[in-house]
DNA sequence: AAGTGGTCTAGACCACACG
DNA sequence: GTGTGGTCTAGACCACTTC
């Protein structure tokens, strides 16, 4: 730990957020972790406790460090998951009976079990909302809504709108959509899928998202919304929230 | 507005925020204008200065409200531009001589006009560090580092490596590349681009990145590591970050 | 000069976690 | 109970913008 310049232009949060951050990087604190409390700092650096808070804000806000109420602040542990958008969803691994998620978990050498790690939050049969009728149209959909657990963590919360007649008859009705998953499942019901578009913006979590996906208040989150084709026909829309700091989107493009 | 519930779970700070949240998104408030200052929010709700200050931090991180020190709060106007990865890079663009960018801020319906809207940052030849060594191999390249503005804001910061061999003798050695820009050029030396990959990470801006972009302390970026390839070689590798606020990604993949 | 936001201090009450 | 973080108040000094 650096002394505080007191009369640097540097604001003093920024320079206790910066002694810590080289801490972690420098390995002194590893992942899990616990980092000094906030009497300890206050008492190490000879500032107010919401100046210690002010520094935590900024680490906090990079994703390199959780609060726990009443316990402490600590590392945050795994870098990022590789997600190669170009590759999950090839039919090879339908047909090897994987889903995308579980084919990026594997990929990036995550303990994920999708028998377990999986919660449904919402089965249903119903209207889609707007932004997603926009893609869908307006006849009745199942709605199916999950969270994924990895090592403990929720990384992404996912909704999946599916038009009734694509979905009648098949395990996507149901809580368990068999090997391979929805994708697999459509196109066993005669719907080849033709092409998949996936539009990506940078948001700050709603609060339901910010409590669903444990997240501080004011994190970014990944909003993705992808669009299956079958031919010219969107045969499912997935409305996915994902952990901004938890992923990595690896796309690849033909250089027409 | 309405009135405070100082009995509610909701923190004042949040309650706040939402009023002005909703303000500004049934246009009470409109882009650009000024939002009422600490003092009239600190007599309006009753409550401390720091607490309106911890609201407004909400909304400057949503990138709904933009602060100017010794001005005032404001609406950030504008929505997202669309960036349509799949299509950006159309080789019948270059032909039309229109760069990658241009195609996005056209069709977004942005006044942008490459002649006096890209800043040079950097234009030398040099080593590639670590992190672009990994792609494009660690022979000498050229570096070219740009800022892009657009209606008065930098949205995006982008590092070109271009392998020497590749470069020299071309206008990419110049400040101004031509029509249809560093890939248009890159194919008329002789290397016909045959695939582009592109990884995608969301990070808080570091302080450079951050002045740049003239982006509140603690705001998300998306960092854009762009590779485009002439069969296996790596031709080009572009590092960018972008206000992640200001961008939609769009993506079209294949349903191999 | 007056108004604005940026930062910091001092002190307080609360909710949550852990032993 | 004790320690932890979450929130709020009161007051202060400073830097920047505008008139």
């Amino acid at each position: 730990m650096s002394p505080l310049d007191r009369s640097s232009d540097r604001a003093i949060y920024r320079q206790i957020a910066d002694d810590l951050r080289a801490d972690i990087r420098t390995g002194a604190f590893g992942p899990g972790d616990r980092l000094p409390s906030e009497s300890d700092l206050v008492a190490r650096y000879g500032v107010n406790r919401r100046t210690v808070q002010h520094a935590f804000g900024l680490l906090i806000a990079e994703g390199l460090v959780y609060s726990e109420h009443g316990s402490g602040r600590f590392v945050q542990g795994r870098p990022p998951v590789r997600r190669l958008a170009s590759d999950r969803f090839a039919r090879r691994h339908r047909r090897a009976g994987q889903a995308a998620f579980t084919v990026d978990m594997e990929q990036a050498g995550r303990v994920y079990d999708p028998r377990n790690d999986v919660e449904m939050l919402d089965l249903r049969v119903g209207a889609p909302p707007d932004r997603i009728e926009d893609r869908i149209g307006d006849g009745p959909v199942l709605i199916r809504s999950r969270r994924y657990i990895v090592e403990g963590l929720p990384l992404q919360l996912a909704t999946s709108y599916v038009p009734l007649d694509v979905a009648e008859g098949t395990a996507i009705m149901s809580a368990d959509t068999g090997p391979g998953g929805i994708y697999a499942r459509i196109e066993e019901n005669g719907h080849r899928l033709t092409r998949i578009t996936e539009d990506v913006t940078v948001e700050v979590a709603a609060e339901g998202v910010q409590r669903l996906l444990r997240l501080p208040v004011g994190a970014p989150v990944i909003h993705l919304v992808r669009t299956a084709y079958a031919g010219e026909r969107a045969v499912e829309v997935c409305d996915t929230f994902m952990n901004a700091t938890a992923f990595e989107l690896s796309y690849e493009l033909p250089a027409r």
